[in-house]
Order: C-alpha cells, then structure tokens, then sequence
DNA sequence: TATAGAGTGAGAATCACTATCGATAACAGG
DNA sequence: CCTGTTATCGATAGTGATTCTCACTCTATA
C-alpha cells in the first residue's frame, strides 16, 4: 500500500496544527490500549514535552467529539480515551494488561435496532464494551 | 389489595432494618427510571425524611454490590440507579424521560461470549445499554 | 511582517463521591 | 422492659477528576 500523508497529525478543519495537540495525539498513538487524561498529561511531562492538563483534555474531548478516539468510563468513573478506526465499532479490552480489540459486531447492531423496533423507540444507539483477560495474561 | 409481606423493605441478612435505608429503597421503588444519589438525597429530603448524603451512596453503594439495583454511568459520568430484577440483563432509556424497559439480550449474550473465545479471552463480561427515544416522547 | 483570533496553561472552581469518627439506635439476651 | 454490643448515622472534611477563567502566546494567512 501506499501510506501516504501521514493525517494522524493534520488537524481537523478549523483546527491549528500545534506542538500540544501533536504531543497529546502522538501519546495516544504511542498507547497500548485505553489511557486516561491524567496518564497522557504524567507521560508528556515524563517525556520532556510538557503539556498543560487543560490542554489534554480539551484536545481530548475535541477528538472525541470529532469521532477520532474512542471514551469508555472505567469502574472509578474515569475516562479511558484511545485512538482506533474511525466509524463505529467495538472492542474487547483485557482487565489486566489493557489491550483492546476491535471486535465484529454485525449481530449487536441488528439486535439493538431489534429491540427498538420491538419497544417502539427512535434513534436507537447503544453503548457496549466487552471485558475480559486476554491469553496473554491468563497465563501469567 | 392484600400487598403481602413486601420485601422491598428487607435488609440483606446481617443489615439492619433502618429508617433511612427503607427511605432510600422507597425512592428508588417509586422512582421512574434511574436516578442518581443526588437526585434521591433531594427527593428524601423535599419528601420530609431526610437522610444524609453518605447514607445515600452507602445504601446505594450496598444494593449495587448485592445486585438489588442497577448502576449505570450517565454521560457526564454520574452514576445512575434502578431498582429491578435481579439477574443479569439490559436496559432501553428513554433519553428524554428516562423510562426503561427491560429487553430480551439472548443474542447479546451470546455474542459476547463467542467474541471472547474467538479472541483467546476468558472470563469475559460486557457493558450494554440501548438508549433511544419511546414513542410517547417522540410523539410530543 | 502585521494581525485576528484560535489556542494555551496556571490556578481557581466544580462536583460527584469517599473517609472520619463520635453520636445514635437496632436487636439479641436476660 | 433494661442493656450491652455494634451496625449504622451523618455533619463535615477531604479526594480526585474535569472544567472554567482569562491574560498571554502562537498559527494561519493576507
Ligand atoms: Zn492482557
Ligand atoms: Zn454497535
Ligand atoms: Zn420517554
Ligand atoms: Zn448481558
């Protein structure tokens, strides 16, 4: 394949390519699976490239926003952002080490517009995250 | 009516029947759909039975943890409660009036547990809500 | 290079939620 | 009904994540 211009650092429409957003984007990349503002901002400042907390979660909110990272709440209630596909999906996160697949989720789609149908409700979405320990660290 | 012997009011063995734990369960039974600590901690109080805040979030805290209740995470990150059927099973919201109805997840559940075993994880467990709009609101 | 205004960040402000710990009240016995 | 043991309360002081402020800085562009 070709893999040409590299967009991961070109900024959205309207948006200013800066030193910060690129920091925040590239620590994203750089992330096994999901990490959480604060992490992002301690790895930034670890690395010499400090950026302010405010800045990190606004650009991360911005991402979000934009459909660019993906947010899930861990059990503390925290936000969880990382970077993957564009366009809807879902994954299948490791407890203990992290790391997340994108599964197929063909079936939970047709059953979610299903039950909405069957209930009589509009505009269905749905929120759905699997769990669970990956082989990896199943056998630790 | 004969409203028999109520087990609403109950308290799991080794807890203590209280007045402020039957006010919380109370709220909960006559609440609509979820409802958050604080939403509970106002009502109790508007309703003349008073009940401080950390007595709120331990009761809650303790009905989520034995299963009485069901605990969601609203967009903003705050928790939400619901008092239902016990066991394991999913949720439509109403977004705009926050009525739930209880929906049939057979091909959730499964699905589920063969992404895992297809991903080599075990112990895998899922989060899975279906918002949308009911047909009363969407009419308004 | 000059300039408009998007972007930044230190620090204050929010806010849901938790920890303290002395006072209070269930409840099993007697 | 009295009483000791203790679970439970609750006013209050944290905690910690996320947001707000706003004067200052830098990008994008003519
Ligand atoms: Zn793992
Ligand atoms: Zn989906
Ligand atoms: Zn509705
Ligand atoms: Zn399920």
């Amino acid at each position: 394949m070709t893999t040409p211009p590299r967009e991961m650092t070109r900024p959205a429409p309207g948006r200013r390519d800066t030193r910060q957003r690129r920091a925040v984007l590239g620590a994203l990349e750089r992330a096994t699976g999901f990490a959480s503002a604060q992490a992002i901002h301690a790895r930034l400042r670890a690395a010499g490239t400090p950026v302010g907390m405010a800045t990190v979660y606004r650009v991360l909110r911005d991402l979000a926003d934009t459909g660019q990272v993906d947010v899930v709440r861990d059990d503390a209630g925290e936000q969880q952002f990382r970077r993957c596909t564009p366009g809807h999906h879902h994954h299948l996160v490791c407890v203990a080490c992290g790391r997340a697949v994108e599964v197929e989720s063909v079936a939970v789609e047709r059953w979610a517009e299903e039950m909405g149908r069957a209930n009589g409700f509009t505009d269905v979405h749905h929120d759905v995250e699997l769990f669970g320990t990956c082989s990896r660290c199943a056998g630790a």
